[in-house]
RNA sequence: UCCCCUGUAGCUCAGUCGGUAGAGCAGUUGACUGUUAAUCAAUUGGUCGCAAGUUCGAGUCUUGCCGGGGGAGCCA
């Protein structure tokens, strides 16, 4: 018989006679001769209810089995006779497909601490919340796919290993075959040449250099895919191993940037709220209070969007007393972005044009010869969320940048022929994606957003 | 990498003044004809993260190591 997904059932409006059910059993509920469980098959965030009594085939083995168990049952969808459920599943047959023995499985029918699930990574997938992370992460790419494919940027597959050692956007992995026992030497130091790639090379920690190249040439742009950074990051928003959207179009200024990034975000977190209602609430009741409203209303008003300049002014007078004083030429610090965000503005914000002393080579100069045209988005409670800038394209102004920071242009011999040859002016940004799942579930730690989280010292699933 | 907190039953935690450990949940057994993280009764379960030290005596105090969390920096 057809197996119906429980999605499927929930949803229905009218009895289904003689069906088959299947998933895992999430809780499970005995009374003399009656037994109710809670089935779930990933479909749907909700479960349906089994009853099953003692006339079923199969009901003195169901009676045995533990929590988490895999079950197939079949029966007929009818309405419930008590509260708490429309419908149920009446069941005339039930197989147990796989145990979980109670004394062993670790989850149980209740609540379970996020660090208690992260030791277990492996069948966290199977509880509510985990459930519901990772449908709405499937969604949250979706649309960003989505949202691009509408506009017309193209998807580019920039490279995961690159052997170009000078992205500089951080500390890197590195890729190699060599034995790492008895690598081979040159003038005392290791011969890279007798590598796989005939050179040193690492994992990628950013896609915009190449992004650039093709924005060149077919106009707009993104990149959707893993990055990697070896620093030695401890906290709840950083990881070794994450995913970044990064679009670039060309003949796009920084106002259009800051334009893209905020239909962008308004966009993604209008398809998840819209795709996913019942994993959303599920998140305002047991995760954070209050994330949907805060989404809805963030999609339907305006970012707060000012210059560094007067951000630091705002700082400076605010009245707050920070633990790192604010003036001009400091980087902003959490502690500054939070109070802009949150208590300031109440809304994303958009700060623009920074020093350029604390931003990178690429980064196109203002006239003032101080700032660059930088931007950051920042949102309550995970702060910057998106980092871009339009690009300096002037090749003389941008070898200038470049040796100012000490990077030998020559390194950079294929990017900055974008500048040689038919350059134009272009931006884009950088998205963190877990990041986004940070701000859309109200989750707190980046680690409970990503399937397998590698961070500084764990990578065992 | 730095600062702070923390580690006790399968899970979540309590443990006062230093005197050899306790609750809820889960598990097990039993009761209950419709439950909603069911309820009621009984019950199993601990090398108190590891190592050393102080002490007649350490879960408790001290030191070191290891793990976890929060904050900071770096950033997305």
């Amino acid at each position: 018989m057809k197996r119906i997904p429980v999605k499927n059932l929930l949803n229905s409006k009218e009895e289904i006679n003689q069906l088959r059910v299947c998933g895992w059993i999430r809780t499970k509920r005995e009374g003399k001769g009656i037994c109710f469980a809670e089935v779930n098959d990933g479909s749907s965030q909700k479960n349906i209810q089994l009853v099953v009594e003692e006339n079923a085939d199969g009901y003195a083995d169901f009676l045995k089995c533990g929590t988490g168990s895999s079950v197939s049952a079949l029966g007929s969808l009818v309405k419930s006779p008590a509260a708490g459920q429309a419908y149920e599943v009446k069941v005339s047959s039930i197989e147990i497909l796989g145990d979980a023995p109670a004394d062993t499985y670790p989850l149980q029918k209740k609540r379970h601490s996020f660090e208690f699930l992260r030791e277990i990574a492996h069948l966290r997938p199977r509880t509510n919340t985990f459930g519901a992370v990772f449908r709405v992460r499937n969604s949250l790419a979706a649309a960003v796919h989505s949202f691009f494919q509408q506009n017309d940027f193209y998807w580019i597959h920039t490279p995961i290993i690159t052997a170009s050692d000078c992205e500089g956007a951080g500390e890197m992995f590195r890729v190699t075959t060599l034995d790492m026992k008895n690598p081979p030497f040159k003038d005392g130091r290791i011969n890279f040449e007798d590598d796989f790639f005939g050179r040193e090379s690492h994992l990628t920690v950013s896609g915009q250099l190449e992004g650039e190249l093709f924005a060149t040439a077919l106009g707009k742009i993104y990149t959707f895919g893993p990055t990697f950074r070896a620093e030695n990051s401890n906290t709840s928003r950083h990881l070794a191993e994450f995913w970044m959207i990064e679009p670039e179009a060309a003949f796009s200024t920084l106002e259009d940037n800051a334009d893209l990034a905020e239909d962008f975000l308004k966009y993604i977190f209008k398809y998840v709220l819209d795709n996913n209602p019942d994993e959303m609430k599920f998140f305002d009741d047991f995760v954070q209070k209050g994330v949907i409203n805060r989404l809805e209303k963030i999609a339907s008003s305006s970012f707060e969007r000012l210059s560094y300049t007067d951000a630091v002014k705002i700082l400076e007078t605010s009245g707050e007393s920070f633990d790192y004083p604010v003036k001009w030429g400091i980087d902003l610090q959490s502690e500054h972005e939070r109070y802009l965000t949150e208590k300031k503005f109440s809304v994303p914000v958009i700060v623009t044009d920074y020093p350029k002393e604390i931003k990178a080579f690429y980064m196109r100069l203002n006239d003032d010869q101080k700032t660059v045209r930088a931007m950051d988005v920042l949102v309550a409670g995970v702060g910057e969320i998106i980092g871009g800038s339009e690009r300096e394209y002037r090749l003389d102004v941008l070898e200038k940048r470049m040796k100012e920071m000490n990077l030998d242009p020559a390194d950079y011999w294929w990017y900055l022929d974008t500048r040689r040859f038919g350059s134009v002016p272009h931006s884009g940004f950088g998205l963190g994606f877990e990041r986004a799942m940070l701000f859309i579930t109200g989750m707190q730690n980046i680690r409970d957003v990503i399937p397998f989280p590698r961070t500084p010292g764990n990578a065992l699933f």
